[in-house]
RNA sequence: GUGGGCGUAGUGUAGCGGUUAACACGUCAGGUUGUGGCCCUGAAGAUCGAGGGUUCGAAUCCCUCCGUCCACCCCA
């Protein structure tokens, strides 16, 4: 007996049916425009990587890097990386290109697939769709406010509601120096009542007991010292400089609200100063739908002249994910303008003369089944929500005519001369 | 990597030890002479996730695996 084969898509990741394009494009759409709107360009890098761009960007020591990257080698022998995440390639092409010599900063977008091998579950796939934007080669603060803004500006557009901002920031290196001393102190205190996981960060990477999800180490986190009293010169003065912007953006935006968390880290070791996230009101296990922050040091760390950078990547499943919540949908896929309905040999090759000439006409138009009967090609012309419907027999062609009916509405169905300027004229009346 | 729920036609479900696995939606075809939306009729479509076991008998009980969803973790 043969086995029968069959294949389904792999764990993780998923089609984007026909039926889900209209939301997916309005989406698309909305981050697009959005991001034109502030002056940033797009930007498609590759899908894959060296794997070296990775462990030097995002960090060697980081769960993307140690567990969740799609790595291989290929026929030639170069170790390559499906993309996890977007900063670090557009980085990339900065160097590469000498974006350094554009006017500074460089606003860059993208809208692309990114690749994380993980466990997955709601909002969480192995292939899943970032909109971000990156700010590159100027260290003013107002550009920290304007990536928040125009996160902000995107929610907005997509009429998501609820959605809150918290920000922090994780101070310099140097300064971190000392702030992780003091961290590691204050939990070490406490060592007894942490967990396995949160004690081994405590020798691996304190900052992340901040955000700890173990109530033990959430209590701990709550006296603890913070990085913004610890915070530089520099530092301290883009941070307040930050807040400052973002007041007088508040009044603008007047339901534009952020929460300082200090307890607000993240897990790509390219941040430094600001990072923030943004969430959806409900309490579901995926709490980010933004992510972002400035990593002045990453141009440097990957070979280039240094130039400092913010930026935030967005999931739009996530988004999706929220706007289908929130039944924020109202999105339709544009109909055709007619279909045409061919009964008999000579019409059938008309018809699809017919097609054409209307389609040079600027229309679309959608071809009913050959060879079905005339009530199922009605059916199928119906079904397909089209305006109207173009009937050509070997009758119509012998009169040298074409009967138009419009089929949204309970209107006339008119005949008229078999020329494409005039049924292009017709079909074209709403 | 760790836990829990669930896996029956394209989709959503019913059946939970006993003969041809049911219903709805969808698909296709019809309801006379070339005309849709409603309605009616009919057809196609499921090796009941896979393998093994218990039993005279399993979609139904047990085991293993796989998939999926959810949670931990991590992050978008």
């Amino acid at each position: 007996m043969t086995q029968r084969i069959s294949f389904n898509a792999p764990r993780g990741v998923s089609d984007i049916l026909p039926s889900e394009q209209p939301l997916w494009d309005h989406v698309r759409e909305t981050a697009r425009k959005t991001a034109l709107q502030f002056g940033y360009s797009r930007i498609d890098t590759p899908i894959f990587e060296s794997t070296a761009l990775f462990k030097r960007g995002v960090g060697d020591d980081t769960d993307i890097v140690q567990k969740e990257m799609y790595s291989f080698k290929d026929l030639g022998g170069d170790y390559l990386t499906l993309r996890p995440e977007g900063t670090a390639p557009v980085c990339r092409a900065y160097i590469q290109h000498g974006m350094h010599n554009l006017p500074q900063p460089v606003r860059l977008f993208y809208i692309a697939p990114m690749f994380r091998y993980d466990r997955p579950q709601a909002g969480r796939y192995r292939q899943h769709h970032q909109f971000g934007c990156e700010a590159i080669g100027d260290p003013s603060p107002f550009l920290d406010a304007e990536i928040i803004e125009i996160g902000w500006h995107y929610i907005t557009s997509l009429r998501l509601a609820g959605v809150s901002v918290r920000i922090n920031s994780v101070g310099d290196a140097e300064t971190r120096d000392a702030y992780i001393v003091k961290l590691r102190d204050h939990f070490s205190r406490y060592e007894s009542d942490l967990t396995a996981v949160d004690r081994d960060r405590l020798v691996r990477s304190p900052l992340r007991l901040l955000d700890s999800k173990d109530s033990a180490a959430r209590r701990i986190s709550s006296d603890a010292p913070r990085v913004i009293d610890f915070l530089s010169g520099a530092a301290a003065e883009h941070w307040d400089k930050l807040l400052e912007i973002l007041e007088a953006l508040g009044a603008v935006y007047t339901d534009f609200k952020y929460r300082i968390d200090h307890t607000l880290v993240r897990g790509l070791d390219y941040y430094n100063r600001t990072v923030f996230e943004f969430e959806p009101s409900n309490t579901g296990s995926q709490t980010s739908l933004f992510g972002g922050g400035r990593y002045d040091p990453l141009i440097g760390t990957l070979g280039g002249k240094p130039a400092p950078g913010i930026g935030f990547g967005s999931g739009i499943e996530r988004i999706i994910l929220e706007i289908r919540r929130q039944k924020k949908v109202k999105v339709k896929a544009g109909a055709a303008d007619a279909a045409i309905i061919h009964i008999g040999e000579a019409a059938t090759l008309r018809s699809v003369q017919l097609a054409a000439e209307l389609r040079a006409r600027r229309l679309s138009v959608i071809a009913a089944p050959a060879g079905r009967s005339m009530r199922a090609q009605m059916r199928f012309s119906n079904q397909s929500e089209a305006r109207f419907a173009i009937i050509i027999g070997d009758r119509e062609i012998e009169k040298g005519i074409a009967a138009v009916k419009p089929l949204l509405s309970d209107g006339e169905q008119i005949n008229i001369a078999l020329n494409p300027d005039a049924i292009a004229n017709a079909v074209s009346q709403r």
